[in-house]
DNA sequence: AAAGAGGCTAAGCGCTTGCTCACCGGCGTT
DNA sequence: AACGCCGGTGAGCAAGCGCTTAGCCTCTTT
């Protein structure tokens, strides 16, 4: 373990950002019911009812549907990227740093995994200007992923044919746990990322 | 390439097993929207309109539009499957049959990756029986997988600590090539499955 | 005590949805 | 020539959707 692991404050206390209360209240409702149905099959009285209000009361905190997931959207990748950018700015050998990254990237996206799951996998719901804003946030992850191996190939550490292929493929790894992760199953959150990391490092094959 | 590569007949004529034509024209039409927009945001006009008919036409061949996504999850799944049981079947080493079955595998995502993601993504829209019928057919598809590690680890080929972990991630490493491959990219569906084999071995510790 | 502001609700509007039904035209059989 | 069958359509229904609006209640300010 090593300091990027820790992602002070905020890990888990999430959502503290959003005031006020009712705001989100009706946030975290949203984040449950996009994650369980998917965006489109979740309503408006949906949300409202698991929040414990009216329908109209989300109307007074966002605009439209589409906004909430905008917010939810924003503020998880923010997160991710976050976590990713921390890992990266560590000290250590490219090994070290790539393997903090994909352990701390990896534990959010199973910890949070109903959160990941809507950032990750409702992109197509937004609206155009959201979805190219959130697109951006995207590359910049990707760029944080690549130049890690792009330095641990410069140094040696690492055997990799192909940078940004294995970027996509590292990611879409660490990415796709949100999907298939369960609470009840064998494996914590923490365990993942380690186990994770291990296939990581493998895969990029670095030096033991 | 060994033989598990060819899958003889059907995977670039897909849904000639649908009959009549109108049956099929509106289940590949289904396919193309589902996988743009997913199956909520779907209608079924969209879908009688991309194959040239009027609303009600769909309602002849299919009795609800729940049941036109299992017609195309359940084809996928057994194509799918079919694909993975006709590595592990084929002859040699473990390393040689995984990297068959990885190579057909993402193949089949890439190149068919509209079919592959309504396959993979929309599960959840399925009614309870179907959806339990179609997970009966994921857990075999984990078995094949499941199979050929501990074949490999007991040959001494593979160093694989946790060879269940393993399994859900390679699959999920696979699958999720269905949600990025972009056609306009820089790699055919060939070379990602030859460089997603590569990958795979790596991270099994296949002897080389 | 009066007034203003803002969070919230009940009711409902206009629209779209999945799906139905009465009807229609071409075609093989008698 | 008449008939029945079958795949298809036009029109439309009931239900549910995202979202709006008029008004209420509470709290703060004066």
């Amino acid at each position: 373990m090593t300091a990027a692991d820790e992602t002070p404050g905020g890990d888990d206390t999430p959502w503290d950002e959003v005031v006020p209360e009712a705001a989100r209240k009706l946030l975290v409702a949203a984040v449950e019911a996009f994650a369980e149905r998917g965006y489109h099959a979740t309503t408006t009285r949906d949300i409202a009812g698991r929040a414990g209000m009216s329908p109209a009361a989300l109307y007074i905190h966002y605009k439209t549907k589409e906004e909430l997931l905008h917010r939810i959207s924003r503020i998880g990748h923010d997160k991710a990227l976050e976590i990713l950018q921390g890992a990266a700015d560590s000290e250590g050998t490219a090994a070290e740093r790539l393997a903090a990254a994909v352990r701390s990237f990896v534990r959010w996206h199973a910890g949070r995994h109903a959160t990941a799951r809507v950032v990750q996998y409702e992109l197509d719901a937004l609206g155009e200007e959201h979805r190219a804003e959130i697109m951006e946030l995207r590359r910049k992850s990707d760029g944080v992923v690549r130049r890690i191996l792009n330095e641990g190939v410069q140094a040696g550490e690492f055997d990799v044919p192909d940078v940004p292929g294995t970027t996509v493929a590292v990611l879409s790894l660490c990415i796709d746990v949100a999907r298939w992760f369960n609470v009840e199953g064998r494996r914590t959150p923490d365990e993942v990322g380690v186990f994770y990391a291990d296939l990581v490092l493998r895969m990029v094959g670095a030096t033991k």
